[in-house]
DNA sequence: GTGAAAGCGCTAACAT
DNA sequence: ATGTTAGCGCTTTCAC
């Protein structure tokens, strides 16, 4: 391996020199530096930054977890934070904790080990609290994003959910559904709680009954209940429409209803938070909520350099995203208005 | 900072003795090594990986790079890809070229400054020869995926693209028609060429022209050429079925058809290469050929963690897998027969 | 079973 | 404008 003093000793300067003129620091001659510069190139030199990141304290890495790396909207973040990333002159660590407390236990562990100087975080659930305290002990700057986490003070950037779902559940009660079933997300989670409170501030301005029986809690990458779904239609009175906490729960509903021959939105309609990638391209089908994804993940990354490049005490910064509802072809009418 | 001296003092035993705790490596009696791992629970103790990277001339990362984050057979991929690497102890550091050689060439710097011990690496194109041959300079070992590059001898994952073009485009055949539209990536990818071939081949096999006024080549993240979709469509004769080399492309070209009016299947077959992600559950709509995108990540990594335990001139692998072809509803017999 | 010394490649701090 | 010294936190090597 090419070492600084191989190009020192070609370059018959000390090492410091070089050091110096890779990093255009001090006051270097024009001449030494262009031969410095010559030898750095005929040898192929590139600078090791695991020894400057040992000395300097510092490895201009930042790394992002998110917890569905196969949703879109988090795909569309991380692409959001990797350009931010680069654009600031940090690389990007990504991890994927799957919703899953305890791969995010593992992730952070790494993260620790690899001295990151910030991270971007997607809390897996309210649990996750013992993780960030980790990261707070071990002085790792850190922000939130899309979830916060109760008593946890951070930078956060956020979408605005309650008011997402508040506009989503009003354009159904709109058309006439007085029956909306809610497919939500772990209430462990914040933005499931949020949107729940839009969903339910919605029926109330509306006058109409919050029954619990018409909702369900999931996991957010994954819905497993079509059971639950199942007891749901066979109520007395049935819902004519569905709000789906998230896309990847939205698009696991529509199958099954598919699945037991009920046509959206004919007999269903069915709305949801966050779009859905090709699928919105391919078919623009479903009534979503869209959230800025490209553009948390890009304020994300800038607020965690803010953050790393600031005092530690300074007031924190929050950022909160509106959502901007499209209306497309899943919600109509309900067949017959219920009672 | 917690470093392995403060751990030393306290246990009062020498650095090396904690070294060996950490690593589990020498003969340690049971006394030191409880009393040792007591103490670095009680101090929070992490490793520095960054100074252990420096004199082990290792860092235990994996790099990743992908030539479009927001597609889904990538994103599937580098899942994969990230529980290999987990489970055979690596880090991952992703990045995206965006199909783009100079945002390749920055990375492929990056990489070479971070040290990572290796990469799975999904060439832009066939220009990117000049940055596998820094790799090879630089003795980091590589392994591509998806893409292979002219002259360059390494370990690969690839699809096997001939084989999926020529069924699916065999498919639409036997479907009756005989003026099918190409829409392919760019030809400097090797993808690209192998899916022209399958396609070619298919036609000669039923005595079909070959059409150059029915190839259109753009680039496989983005369909832009709306004007020379009119001028084929506006043909003497023209296709009654179009095959689009990805799933980007197919979309596209399904939302320009819609746009101006023309309804898939009914006025146009369209079938492509690659699934569409949380669009197939939506609506199953895609005739496709699917790869197994998972297995190209974890493959890649399996191999390209092969390579870094071998000996650098032993025999390379090379790992072909084969496309499920799935038939839905995008294609179907053409309206009238063409002649 | 444990420790002392040296060094990985680089830069901060202090010379000159 | 350039060089010297020391040290970042760890492991390798050799010694006991």
């Amino acid at each position: 391996m090419v070492t600084i003093y191989d190009i020192a000793k070609q370059a018959n300067v000390s090492a410091m020199t070089v050091s110096r003129v890779i990093n255009n620091s001090g006051r270097i001659s024009a001449n030494t530096r262009e031969k410095v510069k010559r030898i750095m190139q005929e040898m192929n030199y590139v600078p090791n930054s695991t020894a400057r990141s040992l000395v300097k304290q510092e490895t201009k890495m930042l790394s992002l977890l998110i917890t569905d790396i196969t949703n879109p909207f988090f795909t569309t973040l991380a692409r959001g934070a990797e350009d931010a990333a680069l654009k600031l002159g940090y690389k990007l660590l990504f991890g994927n904790s799957d919703e899953n407390l305890s791969k995010e236990r593992e992730y952070v562990d790494m993260v620790l080990s690899t001295r990151v100087d910030g991270l971007l975080f997607a809390p897996s659930s309210d649990a996750s609290a013992e993780h960030l305290a980790m990261l707070r002990l071990h002085q790792i700057p850190f922000v939130l994003i899309d979830r916060e986490v109760p008593g946890v003070e951070a930078d956060m950037v956020l979408g605005d959910n309650r008011d997402g779902a508040l506009r989503l559940t009003e354009h159904l009660i709109s058309l006439g559904h007085k029956r909306i079933a809610f497919v939500n997300g772990s209430s462990t989670v914040s933005t499931a709680r949020e949107r729940s409170s839009g969903y339910r501030e919605a029926l109330l301005k509306h006058g109409i009954r919050y029954d619990p029986e018409l909702v369900m809690e999931c996991r957010f990458n994954h819905f497993d209940d079509s059971d639950l779904l199942d007891r749901i239609l066979a109520l007395s009175e049935p819902p004519t429409a569905i709000f789906a906490a998230n896309n990847v729960l939205a698009v696991s509903v529509i199958a099954c209803l598919r699945d037991k021959g009920i046509g959206v939105p004919e007999q269903m309609s069915v709305a949801c938070f966050e779009d859905v990638g090709l699928a919105s391209r391919l078919d623009p089908f479903l009534t979503v909520a869209v959230q800025p994804a490209y553009e948390f993940g890009y304020r994300g990354i800038q607020l965690l350099v803010d953050r790393i490049n600031r005092k530690d005490g300074e007031e924190r910064q929050v950022v909160r995203f509106p959502s901007e509802m499209i209306v497309r072809k899943s919600t109509g009418k309900p067949r017959q208005p219920s009672s």
